[in-house]
This record gives C-alpha cells, sequence and structure tokens, in this order.
DNA sequence: CCCCTTATTTGCGCCAGCGCAAAGAGGGAT
DNA sequence: ATCCCTCTTTGCGCTGGCGCAAATAAGGGG
C-alpha cells in the first residue's frame, strides 16, 4: 500500500516542492518496515538511502566502540533521517537510526536526493536550514553539556521533547513516552540520576513519573529549572 | 589592498567555483581588521555578512547568559565563518567569532551568497558538504563530552587542533599556540584541569607544556590516550 | 632592565553524580 | 490470575574533577 504523494508536503525539505516533483519522489520510494527495537542502519554503512518516517518513532545515535551510546535526536512522523549520507557520493552513516517503537519509513536512493538538488535549488535550499538547525541544536546541547549541572539538562530534554511530539491532555499536563535509560542518552547522564531527579520532582508535584512515561504536570516549573538564573 | 581572487579557491565552499564567480565575490567582499581579543560578531546578532578568514585566527563561541563559554571552533586562514547566518534571510548568528590574534577577514553580504547559491547548484553542494562536516564534528564531540573523561578529551583535542593547524618542527614534535584558558574551552572543562593534565605529560615526557603553548614531543603517546581501549 | 599584566601551577577541600546491587513495580502473554 | 521480563527506584560508598587561593613564571612595554 502506498502513501499519498501530497503527504511529503508535511516532510520539511520538501515543503516547497511542486507537486510533480512529489510524485517522482515518491515513485522512487520503497517502503520499509522495522520493528521495535531494530535498526534502519548502523553508524558507518554505507548511506545509501534517505527516509522519511511515515509512522512510529526512531532515534538517531552516536555509538561508542565500546558500546556506550549517545542519543542525537528522536525522529518523529515525517521527519527526515540519514539525509546527510546523501551528500556527498559515496558516504557512509555518521550515526545509527534505531526503531523505537513499529516504525515504517520511506526509502530513497541517496543519489536520486542529489541528482534532485542539482536542478531544483528550493531543495538544496530547504535542506541546508534543516541542517543548519541541526548544527544549531547540537551547538546549545554541546554548551549545555559542558556548562550546566544535570538536574537543569534534563528539564531542558524534556522541554524539547514536549515542543516535538509531547501529548497535551486535557488537564495542560504534557505526556512524554521514554524509558529513563532515552532520557539519560539524551541528557548525557546515567539512568539512576534520571530516575532520581524525577522522584525528586515528583515529590515537589513537577511531574508524575511512570514506566516509560513522564507526565508534565507543572510545565512552568520545569521551565523554570532549566531557565533558573541562579548558579 | 585587496585580495587576488584566486585566492578564494582555497577557501572549501569556493573550490568549484569558476574564475568569473571568484571575481564576483571578491568584488562584493569588503576587508574586515580585527584586533586580537576583538569580535567580528556576536551570537544573536544579524547575520548580514559572512567572512572569510585571510589572515590571523579566530574562534567561534557559545556564550551562556551568565557569561561562561565553549569553543566551537577555530578558524585558521581561508576558512569560512558566519556562513550559517547566510542559509535563511533574517537569521542571527547562532555563535560569537572572536579573534586570537590580530586578524583580517573578507565579509561578503549574505543576501549575495544566497542569489549566487540560486543559480550555482555547486556552491550550495559545496556548503552543504561543509555543513555536514560540522554536523559530524560537533556529534562526536557531543559524544565524547558526554562519555568520555577529561583526559581523553583533552587528547583529541590536542590531537584535532593538530591536525587543523599544528606546526611541526624539525624534530617530529609539533607546536600549538593556544592558553589552557582555550583548551579547557575546547575539551569541556577548566583550565585548572587541564593544567593539571599536562604537567602529567609533561612528566611523562609527551608534551613541553610553556605559556600560550602546548608542544607535542611523542604524538604517538598522545594518540594512545585519546584512543586506548581500557576504560 | 625593571615593572606590571596576564598566564600557569599546585595544594586543598569538597561534592555532584556515578554505578553496583538488590528490591520493587508494571504490564503483556498465556 | 499468574508468570516473567523489563523497567524503575533507592541505599551506599566512592571518586573525578571542580574551583578557590596563593605562589610562581613569562613576556611586553617603557
Amino acid at each position: 500500500m502506498s502513501i499519498d504523494p501530497m503527504n511529503l508536503r508535511k516532510v520539511s525539505v520538501f515543503q516547497n516542492a511542486t507537486e510533480n516533483d512529489l510524485k517522482l519522489i515518491s515513485q522512487h520510494a520503497i517502503e520499509r518496515s522495522v520493528e521495535d527495537g531494530e535498526f534502519f542502519f548502523f553508524q558507518g554503512d554505507p548511506a545509501e538511502y534517505f527516509y522519511v518516517l511515515i509512522s512510529g518513532r526512531a532515534k538517531l545515535m552516536q555509538t561508542t566502540t565500546t558500546g556506550q551510546q549517545v542519543n542525537l535526536r528522536t525522529i518523529s512522523e515525517w521527519q527526515m533521517f540519514g539525509a546527510l549520507g546523501a551528500v556527498r557520493e559515496n558516504a557512509t552513516y555518521p550515526a545509527t537510526a534505531q526503531a523505537m517503537e513499529n516504525s515504517t519509513a520511506l526509502a530513497v536512493k541517496s543519489d536520486y536526493l542529489r541528482e534532485l538538488m542539482q536542478t531544483r535549488p528550493y531543495l538544496s535550499v530547504d535542506l541546508m536550514k534543516l541542517m543548519t538547525s541541526y548544527i544549531q541544536e547540537m551547538q546549545e546541547r554541546y554548551r549545555e553539556l559542558a556548562t550546566e549541572k544535570v538536574e537543569r539538562r534534563i528539564a531542558r530534554v524534556l522541554l524539547r521533547l514536549t515542543a516535538q511530539l509531547g501529548v497535551k491532555t486535557e488537564d495542560g499536563s504534557i505526556e512524554l513516552t521514554f524509558t529513563r535509560q532515552d532520557l539519560a542518552e539524551m541528557s548525557g547522564t546515567t539512568l539512576y540520576t534520571v530516575s532520581r531527579v524525577l522522584s525528586e520532582w515528583e515529590r515537589q508535584g513537577l511531574v508524575e513519573a511512570g514506566r516509560e512515561r513522564v507526565l508534565i504536570r507543572n510545565p512552568h516549573g520545569v521551565v523554570a529549572i532549566a531557565e533558573e538564573l541562579n548558579q
């Protein structure tokens, strides 16, 4: 079963594409389903395809030689991933993409994107805009990791996730579905510390912590922790 | 006094430019000299120009509200900087650029680069290549900061700097000109810790530490610290 | 050549956060 | 309803690295 090409307009890099271009892209796409915990690609693999997630959720991460890992980004529906490899011929993926639930993505040959970009400046421009936003986010996170205490970093992570994919419940709370391990990899700490911090916040009534789930009861309070000028 | 346009070929983003394009760019460039310690631009300023450093040395950094700072990148001759702001109209610089010695740069209106990219796909592609290399480097550094001990991070910083601008002396040593504070900002630690680590390495004969200067006597030994699988 | 500024080193005390270990809790499958 | 697997919590002890403070060193300018 195939996707309506017009849906591709939701992908930020394709927002200015012509209808015809969208059709072309969708004709070149194959669908690929990946189960929870399985991988779209590994760091170091030849970057033959780029992907657009159409259902589910995935994460991009860097892995060390010793197996530790760092979460670079959470991918939600209609986000593109694996596109860095499409810029340069014969590139390899600079990160690993793992499904966080059963997920489906469209896969398009990297070569094809490169080819399209040769004649469609809007595509390059929009991809560059996406890339600048990555750079800026990475720079920010790098600074945070270097200069800020764990508690604040965790607060920032929750806020970032809220902005990207938080589900607001009727009473203004926000629900996020992540394990402590996920949150730890995103904030550059350990699952133990995340657990302790969330427990403390729960005592203060800021959040409600559950299995693979954090309910932000008082978003303002979390912002206060993330922004506070003290220290 | 103006620069020979052909020199612009040394700028990675202009490596595939036609002679005529290089001339156009140099005609649109103004020269700007900045003294040691002064600034090309600040984080948050409107990104009116992008720069190409033609002499001296500068650093790109992120500043926190509390004044702490993190060093993102060292800029050496013929490197472009401030170009992220050129991708999007009315963007602001996402980082601050400060001269580390008396320096001169060519400044070109961001608008003009955007205009050129509309009709010259090679330019977009080469800028994207540069941007992917930034992303990859930031991702790597982020992972290092999150997972690796200080000593190893400092070793990596020295190696990175060596690759970019280390001056090899006759006996195979490598000279770097940075303060302990600079190195600390690059490795996400404090000047005290950098000092202690360098002192220890000096005792082991790996380096020679001087004022605003590190001489790497045994590059292999430093690589060993950076790469060691133990721990 | 001396003075002053700026960079560096190092002792010392401290604490944020790590990470093991073991117990507890949730939830899906049968 | 029960089992089992996975996720989470929390006590405990430890230590890497921070950061103050004070002494020392290295240049540059006059």
